[in-house]
This record gives C-alpha cells, structure tokens and sequence, in this order.
DNA sequence: CATGGGATTGACT
DNA sequence: GTCAATCCCATGC
C-alpha cells in the first residue's frame, strides 16, 4: 500500500491492516493478527522519544521497523502516522500463502499452524532481518498489498495487547475473528 | 564503559 | 507452569 495509507492514526491502520498481503521474497501470507503502537503510550518504543533505536518509527509513513527482541528474534513493524510521530503496527501473525517450503525448512518445522502464529516465527519463515528495518513497504524488500476479494469482508475483533509490561489494558490487539492461525485466540469487542 | 531490560519462543517439569 | 537464550541499545557513572 501507498505512503497514504499509513499517514493516518494509527488505530485507524491496524485494524485495517487485517486481510491484507505481506511479501517476502518467495514467501507470503495474510495478516490475520496486529498490534498497534503510538509514542504516547509507554508500551510502544517511541515512548522514550526520537532515538538511533527509534528513528525509524519517527520517520516518514510506509515503512518497515525491524529490531530485535530478546536477543533472539526479528520483530516487523509498519510504520504510521505522519513524519515526527513515533507509531506503528507490528505485525503478530499470518496466514501461510507461498513458499510453505521454504517457510518449513527456515522453521525448522513442518505443522502449517505454526509456520507464522507468532511475531518472531513470521519474521523467521519469511527470512525478515534486521537489514529489512526501514524498507519501503511498497517497493522495498518486503510488500505489502491490499486485501484480496476473499479477505474483504473480513470481521476484525479487538482486545489486549500481548506480552507487554505497560498500557496493558489498551484494546489495541487487532485479529481477524475466528482464524486459527492467530498467536493466542481471545476476544472482548468486534470492530 | 558496565549494567539491565525486553512488543518471544521452545524446551522442559 | 517455569525458564534460559542472546543482542541491541538506553541509561548512568
């Protein structure tokens, strides 16, 4: 999608962002769980303000922000709203497209359900790294493109954010109802 | 320069 | 359910 479609709050984004198409190399899939991060809020990264860590969050809409968790895992990020404000949407979990393969063999594991129901497996099976971070999301290394006819109408429900310390009772875990390839199922409110 | 804390995962009890 | 692995980078001396 075009820089226009992230430039918008981000709350806006993220639910949105469900049933679209994320592309990596030979690997694909359909975001069917995100989260979404604003500078405000002290869960999100942008929180402690523009850093060397940060700067790409802060920089301009439609774009990847890759870091590093727990020393271990690549986590992916969209970046949103407008150039200066610190948000994004990290992308939690896919549904398997192409390259189930591929996906299989960088994962080490062969069940389709655990290929990408997690952020740091998705990054895994796609081959995303830390080099991915800042990208452009719509010509860069890795794509995203809009919701196929399928993925239209697709019921989007809300509820908390996983893993986090702070903010945790913001509703701004995005999942696309009743998909069993989600990183954890639960549900409190549909969008 | 030393320290500490993760937007996690998988192996093990 | 518990817990270690392991890398940035922010912070403080």
């Amino acid at each position: 999608m075009k820089p226009s479609f992230y430039k918008r709050p981000v709350l806006e984004v993220a639910p949105e962002l469900i049933g679209c198409l994320v592309t990596h190399g030979e690997t694909s899939g359909v975001i069917v769980e995100a989260e979404a991060y604003h500078e405000i809020e002290p869960a999100s990264h942008a929180f402690i303000g523009l850093r060397p860590r940060t700067q790409v969050l802060f920089g301009p809409p439609g774009r990847a922000y890759v870091y590093r968790s727990y020393g271990v895992h690549a986590l992916f990020n969209a970046v949103c709203e407008p150039e200066g404000v610190g948000a994004g949407v990290l992308i939690r979990a896919l549904e398997p497209l192409t390259g189930l393969e591929l996906m299989r063999r960088r994962r080490g594991l062969e069940r389709e359900r655990e290929l990408c129901s997690g952020p740091g497996k998705l990054t895994q099976a796609l081959g995303i790294e830390l080099d991915d971070n800042g990208v452009d999301l719509q010509r860069g290394s890795i794509v995203i493109s809009a919701r196929s006819r399928a993925w239209r109408d697709v019921e989007v429900v809300a509820d908390r954010r996983i893993g986090i310390t702070h903010a945790a009772e913001l509703p701004w875990r995005f999942t696309a109802a009743g998909n069993r390839f989600v990183s954890r199922p639960f549900r409190i409110a549909t969008v």
